[in-house]
DNA sequence: CTCTGTGAACCACTTCACAGCA
DNA sequence: TGCTGTGAAGTGGTTCACAGAG
């Protein structure tokens, strides 16, 4: 079972891919979205290189993890493939969302439209503050109290959760998410959170990114010449 | 002038800096602000490591970077250690930001607290629609016309700009900002951009998050079990 | 005895370079 | 001929493990 005869091609996701990997699929997927053209188009690791700012090579590695979609002499099929990177990716299915924290951040996320697009559907919102539970959120998400998260990611089949509360609550909100039942973390609270077993754990960090630039400010490479 | 004979500790910022550390150096620098105690307090690698999630060899190794800080048995003095961290990272200083794009997420970004504790100001907002041009944003920063981005950059001694337009817009933007003599960006438009000469790009990019999510959702590596 | 600083080993990811199929 | 798929080499970052300072 080790060793099943590929058909030649498809191949199923491998035992490990690199995390890195991961993050680029995400960027060819998009990338083969914008070039969609004709039924049979084909494209090449070289434009794909191009317009993702990844080397051609790069793009070879990462796609043959997964099998073989190409075809030498002639690339690869820009529909074909777009399909089988949103199946590997997973996004071929709506993915359901719940935005745990409705403050600023949390309430502007429930406007990025790009969600949508992507296919990620955000279904439900909670909050604590007495003010915002009970309302509903632009866009028209409900924001439930946080203590009926079990029982609304149940109904609501929630996959994903977006993590936008204060710094203090958010490990011990995390926590909560996990018992709820949810796999999947994105978390923006800027600190560093222990993922309970079971849960992988994403993060944005606005002060880790502003203070990297800040580095590169003070300690430019070539700071000389302006 | 390759070999100054360094007066035991202190030591520049040497010439290349992994990636990875830079964004490690902000998570230190965060835990050793929430860890300042009495005068002469010390913290280890050890324990620094319980709280970032490093290990105290990583953190070891990055510290050494850039000189001896630490003394043999103790451990880290915690209160110069933060202040060499603050230094190295720039933030020892204010650093003047400004917001380009002030829509949903741009204007969330003004609310979010976390800029001020980190040393980050920012002074001036910018966007292109007539309806919020000329209107101050929450917080009482003043939204200009990006026309003038170069005059206020300038005279607001800008560094840093937060890139929040449209996917169709960003490319051309930051081209502006890069113009406008500001020399690092933080993109949270989804696209993949080409950094102008001399700028600074992180990317902060919410699809590229969720799909990694969505990936390990559908390949989970012991989706068996639950 | 503790905890740093650091060579050396290790590992993960990337690039090179080319054989081979269309 | 053009472009993929992939061994082999290379690169960069991490971990090990220990000498040595306090």
């Amino acid at each position: 079972m080790s060793d099943e005869p590929q058909l030649s091609r498809a191949a199923a996701v491998p035992r490990r891919v690199p995390n890195p990997t991961v993050g680029r699929l995400s960027v060819y997927a998009r990338v083969l979205a914008s070039l969609q053209g004709d039924e049979g188009a084909t494209t090449s690791s070289g434009v794909l290189g191009e317009r993702t700012g990844f080397s051609a090579a790069q793009i070879r590695r990462d796609l043959a993890l997964f099998g073989q979609f190409g075809t030498r002499g002639r690339g690869y099929d820009i529909s074909s493939l777009r399909a089988r990177l949103d199946e590997i990716l997973g996004v071929h299915v709506a993915r359901r969302v719940a935005l745990v924290g409705s403050g600023n951040l949390g309430t502007a996320l429930l406007g990025y439209t790009g969600f949508r697009e992507h296919n990620f559907e955000i279904v439900a919102a909670f909050d604590v503050a007495p003010s915002r539970v009970g309302s509903k959120a632009p866009g028209g998400v409900p924001i439930h109290h946080l203590d009926d998260l079990p029982h609304v990611a149940s109904a609501e089949n929630v996959e994903i959760a977006i993590l936008a509360v204060p710094v203090d609550a958010a490990q011990a909100t995390l926590n909560a998410i996990a018992r709820a039942g949810i796999h999947a973390v994105l978390n923006f609270a800027p600190t560093r959170l222990e993922a309970p077993e079971g849960v992988r754990l994403r993060n944005v960090d606005l002060s880790v990114e502003l203070e990297a630039l800040s580095f590169y400010l003070a300690n430019s490479p070539d700071a000389e010449d302006r």
